[in-house]
Order: structure tokens, then sequence, then C-alpha cells
DNA sequence: AAAATACCTTACTAATATTGTCAAGTATTC
DNA sequence: GAATACTTGACAATATTAGTAAGGTATTTT
């Protein structure tokens, strides 16, 4: 359950393909799609919402290729996946653009509501440059959650 | 993004009038599906797999219906959602049914790994006494992500 | 200037998953 | 034995996802 959609997906890694470009050249998208062997045509859609959100720029010309706007550790996960995908909403009372419609006083909408909360906590704290430096790991054992019940 | 099934959903609040007549009578399907505004037909369907999960259990006949087997304290949301909707799993490659076939160093692989295993965590803190008691807000408040980059 | 490279846009389609409905049962109690 | 209630399996409508296809436009290098 709760599976991410390969746009998603395949975003989160074009980003990273474009960040480890980052202070060399710009990055191709045909490179980018050759290393993750999706489509030109199915990445350009993505990018060209990453690039409608302001999270990267286009440079035209033999040369030229895909740039962060920001720098590599400036750049959530978070970010890229609501340019995407919209913001997390478990269901679709959350969803701004929805709302609710049944009736009963809304036991679960608390539920829902926090643990979009936590989830969209989670990948704000994560970085391109946390995917790069592969600190991952370690980071998230680091990260705990307190339960005091 | 993310979003949880109506399936899922329906399960929970199932559960939890079920669980609301703890003690007194077993709650008939249609007590259910008419406080919920959904069809029978579509909760029984929901409500069998929760009982071949061993999550309730049917009494038939007149003045029968669904029961909880376990305590609501001790009937936490993720185990509800797992019956119906299987483990968390943000990418295929985490789901244990599927797995990776993608060639990249999985550079993203603990990234969803991690965020399926806080949603996990997060949602086996949560109970159907926590739903009934309504103490799930004043819960949330004192869970806390640290960060300690 | 023209060729090569690379991005840009829109439309469309196939596959899959979701969200249910429907029909015909079986079991139990009053 | 009639009423109530659960049980099972097949099926269909709808929505979403995932991806293709085609025909652009813009920029740089030679």
């Amino acid at each position: 359950m709760l599976r991410l959609s390969t746009k998603g997906q395949y975003g989160v890694r074009a980003m990273f393909e474009i960040a480890r470009g980052q202070g060399n050249k710009p990055v191709p998208i045909k490179e980018i799609a050759e290393r993750q062997a999706v489509s030109v045509a199915y990445l350009e859609q993505i990018l060209n919402k990453l690039k409608n959100g302001g999270l990267i720029r286009s440079i035209k010309g033999p040369g030229g290729g895909y740039v962060l706007i920001n720098k590599p550790e400036d750049v959530s996960i978070s970010a890229i996946l609501n340019e995407l995908e919209g913001p997390v909403a478990i269901t679709s009372c959350l969803d701004p653009e929805e709302g609710c419609v049944r009736v009963d006083g809304c036991v679960t909408y608390m539920l829902w509501k926090s643990l979009g909360e936590k989830i969209d906590a989670f990948l704000r704290t994560v970085t391109l440059k946390d995917l790069i430096a592969g600190t991952l790991f370690k980071k998230n054992l680091k990260l705990k959650v307190k339960s005091q019940k």
C-alpha cells in the first residue's frame, strides 16, 4: 500500500542525476534516460514539471541540458514530489482540491492528517545532497520516533 | 500523492464501529454500512478479509454481527491496513512479492525503505482505542521526530 | 546560415488498479 | 421454517498510471 507513482520515483532519480553533474556540465536528457532505462519522451514530461516548478532550468543547443537552480543541499525530496504529484494526501478529505464529503464525525481525520504530516516532515529532512553522499542510511539511524504514551 | 485506497479507509472505520460496540452486542454489517454510507456488498469484501486475517469474527443468525477478536488497545491501524492492502511498499522494489528490477546502484532504495518503515512505525503506535478515545490529536503532539543531523 | 543538438508541447492509448455491483448461495437463531 | 446475517465468486464501470508518438521551437557550433 501507499505506492508512489513511477513519475515521482523517476523524478527523484532524475534530480539525483542532475545534481551529480552539478559544477561540471549541464546534464542532457538523453543521458538521464539511458541511466534510468526510461524513455526520453516520458522523462520530458517529468522534467518539464520540475522546470515549471522552479527546481531546474534547461540550457538549449549542443552541450546543453538540465541544471539545478538551487544547491543539492537545498533541494528536499518533499519539494520534488510536491511538484510532480502534489502534496501528500492520504485521503481525499485531505486533498486541498477536494475536501471532506462523508458525514460521520471524522473519527479518522486526525489519523490521516497526522500520518501525512509525518511523511512530509521526513521527506523535508532528506535532500539531494544526502542521496549523493549516501549518508541516508546513517542519518536515518539517528532519526528516531520518540513515543511518550 | 500516497493516497490510501477506500478499502483501507473503510476498513479502519468499520473496525472503529465494531470496536465501539465492544462489550455490548455484535455489530451487524448493515449498521456499519449505514453509518459509513457504503454499500453492504462492498463492506462484505472488506470485512471478509479482516475476518480471514484473524482480526474479527462473525456471529450468524438474528442478533448476530461482527466482533473484535482482540481488545481495541491491541489492534493497531498498521494491522488493519496490512490485512487489507499488504505491507507499506513505496516502490515495487520494496514489495516482497516483486523486487528490484532496475540496474542503477539503487540510490533511492534506502530513501523509500526508510520512509516505509517510518510510516509503519507510526501506524503501529495508533490503535482502535486511540480512535475511540479521540486522544489521537493530543498523543500526536507528543510524538516528535528528533533530527540530529 | 545551416546542421546538429536539445528542449517543448499536446494528444493519445494501452494497461492496471480501484471501486464498486450483482447473484446466488450457506449458516444460525428465534 | 422464516428471518436474519454472513459467504463467495464473478463481473463491470471508472479512474489512474504509465508510457508513446508526432511535430514542433530554440540555441549553439561550425
